[in-house]
DNA sequence: GCCAACGTTGGC
DNA sequence: GCCAACGTTGGC
């Protein structure tokens, strides 16, 4: 990737994975990883564009006992093209990718934190001040999302988490 | 395990 | 370009 967008504020989005698949203990065991496998336009488009160095990453465990943010990211590397695209017998195959203008993009993320206390799903559907949170409207399947940063805030405190980078 | 919501595909 | 059929996501 050629330089991106000029300098602006930090963004926060909310990252989901299925623990069975990749949980954030093994987040923290490789300290950083490609979030690969992202294979939604809009999605797409934020890991190409929008999602940028440094940005806070909440980590949601999906499809889990319990759902739940369980962590903090950041992001170390910004948007480049997803190699499993290319990856003949890989569920992530995409035959109709052109290497020459790949289709799927990713970036990659670094552990942070773990939260003291996962912040469930249930938790945060209590909290009136998180009511508007993307993750928690109906029909909301994105796997990538953004979060305010007044959402952003709200969720660390509740997983007892400070800022730390 | 069920199924609503959503995205994608492909016939027309 | 429409839309029915189908596949996937992911909460419940």
């Amino acid at each position: 990737m050629a330089t991106k967008k000029s300098k602006r504020p930090r963004r926060y989005w909310l990252f989901k994975s299925e623990p069975d698949v990749y949980s954030i203990d093994d987040l923290e065991r490789d300290g950083s990883t490609y979030w690969h496998g992202v294979r939604n336009y809009q999605a797409r488009n934020l890991l190409r564009d929008e999602i940028l160095l440094d940005d806070g990453v909440l980590y949601y465990h999906s499809n889990a006992k319990p759902m739940a943010v369980v962590g903090l990211a950041r992001v170390c590397k910004e948007g480049y093209p997803d190699q499993t695209q290319f990856e003949e017998g890989s569920k992530y195959h995409d035959a109709d990718s052109d290497p020459a203008d790949p289709r799927w993009f990713h970036v990659d993320v670094a552990f942070v934190a773990k939260a003291a206390a996962p912040v469930t799903r249930d938790e945060m559907k209590a909290e009136p001040k998180l009511a508007d949170m993307m993750l928690l409207q109906r029909g909301s399947r994105l796997s990538v999302q953004p979060v305010t940063r007044a959402e952003w805030r709200v969720v660390l405190k509740m997983a007892g988490l400070k800022e730390s980078w």
